[in-house]
RNA sequence: GGGCGAUUAGCUCAGAGGUAGAGCGCCUGCCUUACAAGCAGGAUGUCACUGGUUCGACCCCAGUAUCGCCCA
């Protein structure tokens, strides 16, 4: 295509068009597809697979935004990346959306039975499935779509079942009944992690149980009245001097009339209530602990669907809250209750059943967790692996590690992997009861196999019914998505995983798991770096949920005001790492002030873009060359230090997880420097005729700047940089998305390459650039701090050309401006006008005239010369005279020094994390 | 009850031991041939409160209050 062919863009950005031509092409070209066999370091991040329940929300936004800046940076770096995308079954969420659908219907998933009731649910996943993964695509996510998984998948579920097994062979995983988190509303056990506690308004009910023999009585309290139906105990603390005569003697309880007895443990709290604890070991997880100390009976009272059963007399049949009143009726009209108070409480509810969970003696399988925590929790101590950022996180995490409790794996669902147990129900009359023999095995044929070896020929197998807890499966999540428990080429390139990016609250459920996970089956923590982000909150404050009616479909934005624009608000929005975002957002119009601000953003750089085109008389930056550098003029020199400013300190926040930071720092090059000044300023010398050597430099600095702004702004805005790349550069064929990402000093290199030919031809970038295997990230030094050689090269003219007056002070100003180009920013943005600026430039050059012996010899304490520059002489005799001149205070000079070196050289202390 | 975080302009948020910042919003004037989704200019703050350290505290320390989150 001829340069002169270039199409003037239009005025405003069409991110709708643009959006889906790019995502299209990037899909059609496999632009992102990985190569575990191609060469370069690897960088993969799986993503968090979300739940297939319904759609995205903004959290889910917010988190893809930043797994793809970071995904996105790493590929133009020349990494050899994959981005692994994936959904969630999501067990329990699932099956009550499902149910819910059921009962609309008057049904029950008995009334159409397992096979039906999955097939539903696999039409839902299809469903939901898709809807996620087109939202994913539609936010930008550069990820290998050829690589998708879903954890019910085939090689999913065979890890899962790998998984089973090996623990169970390893005596990891065990069968026993055990107090168990119990929701009756999806009538299934859910773990300690599914219960959340909610403080309620309730009632402390205060009863009297007489002494079996002779006088008196003892004193309890409870909130769960209904309860005392199931006891079998009276407890109080062994050193309390009120009960110690009572301890081996017997109450009878009221209404069952049951003979229980007093007896003393610790865990009783003397302080609560009367100090006297009625003891319940069938439904309260301390009664339990109580219970099987000492031996009491276990008296289960309910059934699976939280009505009373038959132990409770004539109570049976009724609703757990029913029967509370009537067992307090009851308890009343008996005359031993006699008290009643208010009481705040907190009572565990179900995160799905939105019900309390009722404490429920049950048999279910369990993972023997303290061994998986041990070695996750040595890999904390030892490497710091994973490594968390915010680094806060690893305690939360490490608490967690170091009071684990066993985890209750089984579900009773239908939906999700299936138990790999099958159960000899012949020996138990065909049922299967908390002591049937049972095979663990891979598939039936095994179990059959086994079965028979072990108990003969005419035996009747029957599977368990339950599935697992679906994190049981997303904790495989890192490797089984990549072939495990085969050795799979993918594994060997990108596992461990490099970065997992999620939220803190999930941590315990996932995080956790997964770390456990590895470390066992593949004995190592399967990412290096954990990056936490915080919650989207609403408009409000609040945490934004499914269940609060609070999220905002993303979709709604990005139809609104783009892809690029919302994702630049999100990343914008996190500047604090870890820190909650709030969403500005008018559900009336849904129309949100800060991704208008981004959409006016992108059409800013798109209309820089539309002039600088304009202005380029057609020609490409590959035709016009790097700006020549021997013939850089003052201004020229100024944004390409801002450039090269820029590119190492957008690296460094991005290698730091900073990305907030980075994007910040985008926005204000390219619009108050790029956009607000170097343009201004080029535009007499673009109207110089056609001969201008003035004006061939402009044009060649700004079309490499402009393409390198491009490349720096790609991670976070990727659709209009590439639709911009294209018409810059008239590439076909080739992509924006995997260019090298600038590096600092890039024209000095390449001009300092070629000294030899008079006219340098462009480096052209290569598409993917081998990385070494410590990989050096670019000094900014360079960039910022000149030495003696790039500084002076980048900035000043050749000493034989700086010969006059006038050029002496130029150059004075170049460095003056090349060395402080913060204070600049700052010093121009007082004086916003050009005109002005140039006379204030003016004025400044007699003072920098006048100035400059004295400068000269100041200029030989590298450190402090900017400072001394920037504000003239009555700073720097204020300066003396408070910092030199007392000699109390020259103390505090090296601490201000460095304070005025991150000023002047941006944020440069923080770790390497990222790299 | 334990822990973590926040509290800075109307809103969303940066910030730093030495005169308080950005974006949006607001006010004024401009369709200046990249952009009115823009440009130029302007107003706006007991930096939550109370003590302490300091020559000097928005910043450091202690406590209080409010909000949010996590855990029990």
């Amino acid at each position: 295509m001829t340069a002169s062919t270039i199409p003037p863009l239009a005025t405003q950005y069409d991110p709708f068009a643009t959006e889906e031509k790019w995502q299209n092409a990037w899909r059609d070209h496999d632009v992102f597809q990985a190569d575990p066999n191609a060469a370069g370091q690897p960088y993969s991040i799986v993503i968090p697979p979300p739940n297939v329940t319904g759609s995205l929300h903004m959290g889910h936004a917010f988190n893809t935004t930043l797994m793809d800046v970071l995904v996105r940076y790493k590929r133009m770096r020349g990494y050899n990346t994959l981005c692994l995308p994936g959904t969630d079954h999501a067990s329990i969420a699932v099956q009550t959306i499902l149910e819910k659908q059921l009962k609309a219907e008057g049904k029950t998933r008995e009334d159409v039975g397992r096979e039906e009731f999955l097939k539903r649910a696999w039409q839902w996943k299809a469903e939901s499935g898709g809807k996620i993964i087109n939202q994913l695509k539609r936010l930008g996510l550069s990820a290998d779509w050829s690589r998708e998984r879903f954890t019910l998948d085939e090689g999913l579920s065979k890890a899962v079942i790998e998984a089973f097994v090996h623990l169970y062979e390893a005596g990891l995983i065990y069968r026993g009944n055990y107090m168990v988190n119990w929701c009756p509303a999806s009538q299934s056990a859910v773990s300690d992690i599914e219960a959340e506690n909610v403080d309620v308004q309730g009632h402390l009910w205060y009863f009297r149980y007489p002494l079996t023999e002779g006088e008196g009585c003892v004193e309890v309290a409870t909130t769960r009245p209904e309860t005392m139906l199931g006891d079998t105990g009276v407890a109080v603390n062994p050193n309390d001097e009120r009960y110690k005569d009572l301890i081996g003697k017997t109450v009878t309880l009221p209404i069952v009339h049951r003979e229980i007895p007093i007896f003393a443990d610790e865990l009783v709290d003397p302080e609560f209530g009367t100090g006297c604890v009625k003891v319940t070991p069938a439904h309260d997880p301390n009664d339990f602990e109580m219970g099987k100390r000492h031996d009491l009976p276990f008296i289960n009272i309910m059934n699976k669907d939280g009505t009373l059963n038959e132990n409770a007399g004539e109570f049976a049949g009724q609703d757990r809250f029913v029967a509370r009143k009537g067992v307090v009726e009851r308890l009343k009209a008996e005359g031993v209750l006699f008290k009643t108070e208010d009481y705040e409480h907190s009572v565990p509810y179900s995160d799905r059943g939105k019900v309390p969970v009722e404490p429920l003696l049950s048999t279910q399988w369990f993972v023997k967790i303290e061994p998986l925590g041990t070695k996750a929790l040595e890999c904390l101590n030892g490497t710091n692996s994973p490594t968390f950022v915010p680094d806060k996180w690893s305690e939360v995490y490490r608490d967690w590690l170091l009071r684990l409790k066993d985890w209750c794996i089984s579900r009773q669902l239908w939906w999700g992997h299936q138990i790999p147990a099958w159960y000899v129900v012949s020996a138990t009359e065909g049922e299967i009861t908390d002591d049937t023999p049972f095979i663990v095995a891979h598939d039936e044929t095994e179990a059959w196999e086994k079965a028979k070896a072990q108990f003969g020929e005419d035996i009747q197998l029957e599977r368990d019914p339950d599935v697992l807890d679906t994190w049981f499966s997303s904790g495989l999540w890192p490797f089984s998505t990549m072939g495990w428990p085969e050795n799979t080429p993918e594994l060997q390139k990108y596992y461990p995983t490099s970065t997992l990016v999620t939220g803190f609250d999930i941590i315990f459920f996932w995080v956790a798991r997964m770390t456990m996970m590895a470390g066992y089956f593949t004995q190592e923590m399967p990412f290096q770096d954990v990056y936490i982000h915080g919650l989207v909150r609403d408009e409000n404050g609040k945490k934004m949920s499914k269940s609060a009616g609070n999220g905002i479909d993303p979709l709604l934005l990005i139809n609104k005001y783009g892809t690029d624009a919302l994702r630049y608000t999100l990343i914008r929005e996190v500047a604090g790492a870890g820190q909650d975002i709030s969403l500005q957002y008018n559900r009336k119009t849904d129309e949100s002030e800060s991704v208008e601000a981004s959409r006016n953003f992108a059409n800013k750089m798109w209309n820089a873009a539309r002039f600088v085109l304009m202005n380029l008389d057609g020609k490409t930056p590959e035709q016009l060359g790097y700006p020549d550098v021997e013939n850089l003029e003052f201004c020229d020199r100024w944004i390409l230090s801002r450039f090269y400013q820029t590119v190492a300190q957008t690296r460094e926040d991005i290698s730091t997880y900073a990305l907030g930071e980075a994007a910040k720092g985008l926005y204000e090059f390219i619009w108050g420097d790029f956009c607000d000044w170097y343009i201004e300023l080029v535009k007499p010398r673009l109207r110089q005729d056609a001969t201008s050597n003035s004006r061939l430099v402009a044009q060649q600095t700004l079309a490499y700047v402009l393409e390198g702004i491009l490349k720096l702004l790609h991670p976070f805005m990727p659709h209009i940089t590439e639709e911009i790349w294209h018409n810059l550069t008239q590439k076909t064929g080739e992509f924006l998305a995997v260019q090298t990402y600038p590096e600092v000093d890039e024209i000095l290199q390449a001009s300092e390459q070629s000294e030899s030919t008079p006219n340098p031809e462009p480096v052209v970038a290569k598409e993917t650039e081998p990385v070494s295997d410590t990989e050096q990230p670019t000094p900014p030094e360079t960039a910022i701090e000149p030495t003696e050689t790039s500084g002076d090269v980048a900035v000043m003219p050749s000493s034989e050309e700086a010969s006059s007056q006038v050029s002496q002070v130029f150059n004075q100003i170049a460095r003056f401006l090349d060395r402080l180009p913060d204070e600049v920013s700052n010093f121009f943005g007082e004086y916003r006008r050009p005109l002005t600026v140039f006379g204030i430039i003016l004025a400044a050059l007699v003072s920098l005239v006048v100035l400059n012996a004295t400068l000269d010899a100041i200029h030989s304490i590298p450190l402090l010369s900017p400072t001394f520059q920037l504000v003239g002489l009555g700073y720097v005799i204020w300066f003396v005279w408070r910092y030199l001149l007392q000699s109390q205070n020259r103390e505090e000079l090296g601490q201000i020094s460095n304070r005025l070196k991150k000023q002047v050289f941006g944020k440069r202390t923080s770790t390497n994390v990222g790299e």
